[in-house]
DNA sequence: GGTATGTGCAACGCCACGATTGCAGACGAT
DNA sequence: ATCGTCTGCAATCGTGGCGTTGCACATACC
């Protein structure tokens, strides 16, 4: 496993904000530094400083310094991730609940097989 | 495309709340009306019913009238759209980063390379 | 018809989140 | 050494989300 699933959570919160979108599209175009994304986009630097932390805590940005500036790249791996961890999560619904619909189902051609034995 | 950008941003805000997801979870189990839902969560079923609106608006859980109770399902497929959309996503930005980064690198070792036209 | 269960709507309080402003420190350039 | 720029921390304000309580309506069962 990548990831457990209150982080799972918390990654989901950082993705459910259109800001952070925003910049992580941006970022994923080419790094940027935070007071470079100040001027593309509608928010305050320090605006931005707080969001590419939030970013940071879940893996989804990361840091590299140049010179006095810390340029941010989108971390694509980490999206992958929690693209395939919903995925695992909606193959387990479909399984358990195709295994209930067939009991239903058997229940209702058939219902309770067990006394036949 | 099965969902447009501001709308997967509503789908990530409702998959972003523990109580959506342990609601998640008991549904992809097997179906089950609020009342019982909220006998099995340590919530109220009101504030189940609102989760429940808003996971059905975003197409996650499907409602099916049983008698004078409605019985939820969790809808496997969208959160598969959510996890194949979110790894496109991905794609993109690796895509573009690694040209950006060719880019660089061709610029390290043959500095404008337009001049020779 | 009466009762119990399940659903629906509205109002309220509480807390976290997003964004702003203000100021201070650090690094590079001149 | 000075100036300009980029970063960082703290305080504040407004808004939205989550949960609760209360009441009203609809439906199945006796």
């Amino acid at each position: 496993m990548t990831t457990s699933a209150p982080e799972l959570v918390r990654v989901l919160g950082a993705l459910a904000d259109d800001t952070r979108w925003q910049i992580l599209d941006r970022l994923g175009t080419s790094a940027a530094s935070a007071s470079a994304l100040a001027q593309e986009l509608p928010v305050t630097r320090q605006a931005i400083a707080r969001h590419l932390t939030q970013l940071q805590d879940v893996g989804l940005v990361t840091p590299v310094r140049a010179g006095r500036e810390i340029r941010w790249t989108a971390t694509a791996d980490r999206l992958v991730e929690v693209g395939d961890q919903l995925r695992a999560v909606a193959d387990g619904w479909t399984r358990r609940l195709q295994t209930v619909k067939r009991l239903a189902e058997a229940a209702d051609s058939d219902p309770d097989p067990d006394r036949s034995g």
